[in-house]
DNA sequence: GCTGGAATTATTCAAGCGTATAATAAAACC
DNA sequence: GGTTTTATTATACGCTTGAATAATTCCAGC
């Protein structure tokens, strides 16, 4: 006897491993990474559980692609945001206010953020995720860094220019924290001015050194 | 017919509940979230599973317990360092120092306290134990800047002094991440000295006016 | 030394987990 | 337009989950 069966949608390899990706971390963000089970990705991406393992080796590996996705999302939209600017200094504003701004200051990728670190310790094949974007993001600052002081007529050696990149990664990851999980503390500007008036400070620059429009 | 049964030992409720906290965050930090069943943790603590619920009121409360446990643990062996130091400056120092140095910085503390942000915007409850510690350790900085501030006879407007206390904290935070999640890529006191640094940068101090060691 | 009540264990239960496999619908091919 | 290929569904399997319950052991107060 035959059973009945749903008719379905046949999808491009690309467009349906995306929507497995969106499904997954939908999940996670909605109900925790324990929440974030087989049949629910499933039910979300509107196919059933059997699919994913068609698509991935395996559950683990299709939380390695979410995470994947989910870093490069973060520090593209900064980075994309920093190309815009004219000057090296106003690429390094632009750059460092992206990243205390929506949409990268936003509860649910913190929840993803967060959920994948927390992993880190436990899959060595996440950490190695972490590992490649947090490298990139502190490459970024020191391209943006050593463009800015060139511009500024100032001498910087590489050991002191990769110091400061340490301590800007470090005050943005940390504003971007504090904005997200407390964003109703904060008035509107408030922390991405806090985040220009402090890098001014760490680079010792004058105050308005960089928040300051240039005409 | 009578079954074989385990004899055991009968414990006082506060120190049961101590183990199953630690038992808790044992299995967490080993297994992730996910990991940290209630048979996991029973094991782990050397009782049985139906215990967990004769001390909470189900998995998640203690989850939760587990959770404050481990915050209050972090401010509080920052706080402890910095009420040694003689002057406010030097508790300042110790304070910040204290936060990127181990035992603050410890991966099994990182994927603790990762692990329950991530879970915040699920479980509002444990939005309030965040709010609770972050407020905390904003106002533990915001009054060591203010006796440190009051001893430099510099005069800071309290709207000022709590925008530094906000930046250090991110600066603090970031290193302390930075610190735990990529240990292998620092020297020895590399981080600490970078955070002094950085710090006095940021309020705007002559460079060794906070890390320079006082006779 | 009993004994009543609380702490702890052992066991059970339904639900849900990730994965494997076979059947089937949709597309691709010639 | 029939045939092959393959993406997708349906179903099953063995395990684990959090919780509930009943049986047992311990301890305090008498």
């Amino acid at each position: 006897m035959t059973v009945n069966r749903r008719s379905y949608h046949r999808a491009s390899e690309a467009e349906r491993r995306e929507d497995l990706i969106a499904a997954t971390l939908d999940c996670i963000a909605e109900f925790g990474i324990q929440g974030a089970t087989v049949r629910q990705i499933a039910t979300r991406a509107g196919v059933t559980g059997g699919l994913i393992r068609h698509y991935f080796a395996g559950k683990d590996q299709m939380l390695q692609a979410a995470y994947r996705k989910v870093m490069t999302g973060m520090t593209e939209t900064a980075i994309a945001a920093a190309i815009e600017g004219e000057t090296a200094k106003a690429r390094l504003r632009r750059f460092i206010v992206a990243n205390v701004t929506p949409p990268v200051t936003d509860p649910r990728t913190l929840s993803l953020w967060a959920a994948f670190i927390s992993h880190i310790q436990i899959d060595p094949s996440f950490a190695a995720v972490h590992r490649e974007n947090y490298l990139a993001f502190l490459e970024a600052l020191e391209t943006l860094l050593t463009a800015f002081f060139r511009e500024e007529n100032r001498a910087v050696s590489p050991q002191e220019c990769r110091r400061y990149a340490v301590a800007l990664n470090a005050l943005v990851d940390g504003l971007w924290l504090e904005g997200t999980l407390a964003a109703d503390m904060f008035a509107d500007r408030e922390l991405a001015e806090n985040a220009l008036h402090s890098v001014e400070a760490l680079l010792r620059l004058e105050p308005g050194g960089l928040s300051a429009e240039e005409r």
